[in-house]
DNA sequence: TAAAATTATAGCAAAGATGCTATATTGTCA
DNA sequence: TGACAATATAGCATCTTTGCTATAATTTTA
């Protein structure tokens, strides 16, 4: 094993680390729906932007990773003809 | 048809009361959501925020209505041994 | 490759949610 | 009904996101 995967299984262990790693793929996946919904519809950001009410720029920074608020996740969906879906799926991964 | 209901068939007509409504139903599900994962683990609202690292009042104020922030929703989930899934369904019901 | 279109960053005021403490309501059960 | 548990409200400081404008950086296209 080399010594950055040494260090990486390290730190994965401690629990500070974990929970913001966790949070980083929470951040990344919620990024990637979201401009895969804007794809889907065929929008520039600038178009969703105009849709929304909002500015491109606002579009990019949640794309980004920033993390929106409900609302605009709604605006969103209604802007990519979509409805926002919100659940608890019971977490089968118990990472010892 | 009862005056109630002419009313509302010309309320519901309004572009504003039929923004106003749909975003009372998504708090109300999204408020159902919530109360319903929580009992599903069995929890109090107690319970819940101390998991949570967090307070009694702010699980009731979050269940009445109070729009949550997708982080308090991450913390939610794991307080109830379950994942955040956010997801744009295709839109089917084009209200006319 | 130059121009045009698209996407990313920056900075600041305003809006809204959280954290916290205290207290009020409501619900339950002996 | 009285006592205890659970849930709801209130008020305020703090933190985060949005809205906006301007401008950079990147990608597409002719």
């Amino acid at each position: 094993m080399t010594k950055i995967n040494t260090l990486h299984t390290k730190w994965i262990q401690d629990k500070a680390y974990q929970e913001a790693y966790d949070a980083l793929e929470d951040e990344f996946a919620l990024a990637a729906t979201l401009i895969e919904a804007r794809s889907r519809a065929g929008l520039t950001q600038g178009e969703l932007a105009e849709r929304m009410h909002t500015t491109q720029s606002a579009v990019a920074r949640i794309e980004g990773g920033h993390i929106p608020t409900i609302r605009t996740l709604e605006k969103i969906a209604k802007a990519t003809n979509s409805r926002l879906k919100i659940s608890f799926e019971p977490d089968t991964a118990h990472t010892p």
